[in-house]
DNA sequence: AATGAATGAGTTTTCATTCAT
DNA sequence: TATGAATGAAAACTCATTCAT
C-alpha cells in the first residue's frame, strides 16, 4: 500500500528532512560540548568542528549562538514535557507516576545526558535567557503548571499530605529531579539510577525519620 | 607583655591589614558583581572601578581572575564550614540543628546574598574549576563529611532512619539548601525564609505522604 | 527573406531577449538597493531576495558584486550619454540646452531616482572603481566631452565666455548637476524642480555670459 | 617667568597631552587611509598598524569605528567653522571673503588633504551617520547657518542679487568648494589653486551679483 | 604600591563566492 | 539554468594580562 506516488511528497521533503537532520546534528553536538565546557568556553568554531562542518554553516541554522543555545533549551523542554505529559495520562499513584519521571532524568544521565544536564545548569545559568525569550518562560511555566496538577491530584485523592504547598513540592520536585550532584553516585557506580530514584523517592514521600509518622515538632497541626 | 615594641609588629600588621581589607573588600564586590551578572560577563575592570582601583591592583592581590573566583569560593565555603561547625557542636535533635543551617541560608538570601548563591551556581557552573583546585576540592569534601557526621548521628541515636545512605542524605540535604529556585519564593514574599525552612524540614523529615508512617511499599519494614 | 525558420533565430533572441531582461531587472533592482543602502551595507542575498531569485542566479548573470556595481553606473553613464547627445543635436542656445539637461536630471531625482544619484554618489565613492575599469573611464571620458563641446559652440557662437576654461565649466556644470545636497530641496519641496533649474542656471550663465562681463576684478569695487 | 612650579600643571597634562597626541595620530592616521580607501575598506587594524600600534589601543581612545568616523568628521567640521568664522568677521567685500575660504580649500587639498575630502565625500556617504548623531548635525547646521549669515550680509548691502534664494546659495557654494572634481586640475598641474580660486568666483559672483543682472531668460537673445 | 596604557589572542558574525544537485 | 547549502576569509570588538612609570 501507498505504492501510488511515493517520490512526491518525500521530494519536498528531502532537502527539509537534510537541513533538519543537520540542524539536529548541530544541536546533539553543542548539547555535548556545552556540558562538557560550558556555554562560554564553547565556541561556534569548535562546535562546527566536531560536527565536522564550517563555522558559516552552524549561522546557516542557527542566527546566533545565545539563539542555538535557546534552540537546544526549547528542545529539550519540549521533550521533557512530553514526558511529563505522557506520564501523567498514565494509571498509579502520584507516587509511582512521579517516580517514572525521575527514573527517566537519572537514568538517562549516562546514556543520553540531556535533561538534567539543561534544565538545572542551563535553567539556573541562563536564567536571564529564559526571562528574556518569552516561549521559553511560557514552556517552563507550563511544564511546573502539569507537575503541579500531579500533587493537586494526590492532595485530591488524599494520597498527598496538604500541609506542603504545592509551589514548594513542584520546586522541590524538580530541583532534585535535576540536581547535578547525583551525577556522581552514578558515574562512579555508587548507586544505579533504580537506587537513586527509590532513596529520592522515599526522602520525598516518607521522609528521614524513622517513625517517619510521629507528630514532630506539632507540625503544621 | 610584649610591650617592648608596640610598634613594629603593628606596623607590619598594618600593612598586612590593610592589605587583607583590600582583598576583602575586592572580594566582596566581586561577589556583589558576579551574582549580578555572572563570572563571564563581569570583567576585572569592572570589579576594580566598583571597587574603586585600579585593574593593576586587582592582580596585585589575585593572580588571575581565576584565582579571584577562587578566592571568593573558599571564602564562602570556609563561612559556611564554620557555620556547620558551630551548629553540630550545639545540643539538640539533628533536625533542629539541620534547621539552623537552613535557616542561615534562606535567611541570608535576601541580606547578604551569599552562601546560597555561590554554593550551588558556582559549583555547579565551576565544578571543573573546583576539580582543578585540589584545595577547594578538599573542604568542600570536609563540609560534605562534617554535615555527613551529624547524620550519622542522627542515624546512631535513632533519630534517623537507616534506609537512605548517608551520602544521598548529604547530597540532598546539600541541594534543597542551596536550591537557587527557591529564592523566587521569598523575593517575591510569597513565602518566609522561616516557612520554607519549616516546609523544607517537613519534607525530608517527614515526607509528603499522608500517612508518612506506613510501610510505603513494604520498604523500612 | 529568413522566412524559412521563423522560430530559431527569434528563439536564440527569446532566451537572450530573457536573459537580457532578468540582467535589467536586476540592475533595477540593485540601483534601487544600493540607493538605499549603499555598496557596502546592501548584499548579493537582499538584491537576490528582492528580485525573487536566488544567489546563485546572480552570478549567473554578473561575475562579482564589484561587476553588477559597473554594470549599473555603466548603464547610467550610457543612459545619461544618450541623454546629452539627444540635447545636443537640438536647436537652442546652449544655456537652454544645458537647462534641459538639468532638468531632466534634477526632475529625476523624486521619480526614478537614477542619475544624479549614481553619478555623484556613486562616481565620488567608487572613483577608484572607475579608474580601475577602463571602459568606464572611457565613457565618463565621453560624456565630459560632448559637454564640453557644447561650451566650445558656445564659445564660438558667442553665447558664453571665453575667460573660463572649458574643463572647469564642465566640471563645475556636472558637479552641480550631480550635486547631492540639492535633494533635500526638492524632497523638502522648498523648491520645485523647475525652480532649482532656474536658479542654477541663472548662476551659471549670468556668470559665464559675456554680457555679464564688466569688471570683475574690481567690479563690484 | 613662570618659573616658580613649572612642573605641577604640566604633571597632570603629560599623560592627558600624550592620550590627546595619541588621539591625534590615530585621526590623523585615520583620514589619510579614509581618503585613501574609503571607510568600509579601511580596517581598524590596518589604521592601527599604520600607525605603528596594535588594534586594541585605538579602541582606547575610540569606542567603535563609528565613532572615529564621527570623531574625525566633527574635528574637520570645527576646524572648517574656524575658519569661516575668522573669515567672516574679516573686512573686505562677501565675494573676497568667500574666495579666501575657497582658497583654503583648495589650498589644503593638496597639503593637507581634509576639508575638501570630508565635507562632501563623508558628508554624502555618511549623510546617515551626521544624521544620527545630533551633535554632528548640529555643527554642520551652524557652519551652514554662518555661510548664510555672510549671504544675507551681501543682499543686504547690494553686493549681491536677492534673486537667487540664499539657501541655494549656501548648498551651491558648499558643493563648488568641496568638489572632488577639481581635484584633478589639482594634482596634475593643469590649474593652480589660485587659477581655480578665480575661476569659480568668477562663475559664482558674475552670476549672483547685481549688476550681471540684464534680461535672463531672454539675453543673450 | 598603584596606575592605566598597551597588547594580542580569541570570539562572534557577515557575506562574497563556489559548486553539487 | 537555477538553486541554496557550504565555505572561509575578513572584520569589529573584548578583555585578561603585562609592564613601564
Amino acid at each position: 500500500m501507498d505504492n501510488t506516488q511515493p517520490t512526491h511528497p518525500p521530494k519536498h521533503s528531502l532537502k527539509q528532512r537534510q537541513r533538519e537532520e543537520r540542524a539536529a546534528l548541530i544541536l546533539r553536538t553543542a548539547n555535548a560540548l556545552l556540558i562538557e565546557k560550558g556555554y562560554y568556553a564553547t565556541s561556534i568554531d569548535e562546535i562546527a568542528a566536531r560536527v565536522g562542518i564550517s563555522k558559516g554553516t552552524v549561522y546557516l541554522h542557527f542566527a546566533s549562538k545565545e539563539d542555538l543555545l535557546t534552540a537546544l533549551i526549547e528542545q529539550q523542554i519540549v521533550e521533557f514535557l512530553a514526558l511529563v505529559d505522557a506520564v501523567i495520562s498514565q494509571p498509579g499513584t502520584v507516587r509511582a507516576r512521579l517516580e517514572r519521571i525521575l527514573a527517566q532524568a537519572y537514568g538517562s544521565i549516562q546514556t543520553e545526558r540531556r535533561l538534567l544536564a539543561e534544565l538545572p545548569d542551563t535553567i539556573t545559568l541562563t536564567k536571564t535567557l529564559i526571562q528574556k525569550r518569552a516561549n521559553l518562560s511560557a514552556r517552563v511555566d507550563e511544564v511546573m503548571a502539569r507537575i503541579a496538577s500531579l500533587f493537586e491530584e494526590g492532595k485530591r485523592t488524599g494520597e498527598l499530605s496538604p500541609t506542603v504547598p504545592t509551589p514548594l513540592m513542584v520546586t522541590t520536585f524538580i530541583g532534585l529531579l535535576s540536581l547535578n550532584d547525583y551525577e556522581q553516585f552514578l558515574t562512579s557506580g555508587q548507586y544505579s539510577a533504580d537506587e537513586l530514584v527509590a532513596a529520592v523517592s522515599h526522602t520525598l514521600f516518607a521522609g528521614w525519620a524513622v517513625a517517619s509518622s510521629m507528630g514532630e515538632k506539632g507540625e503544621i497541626s
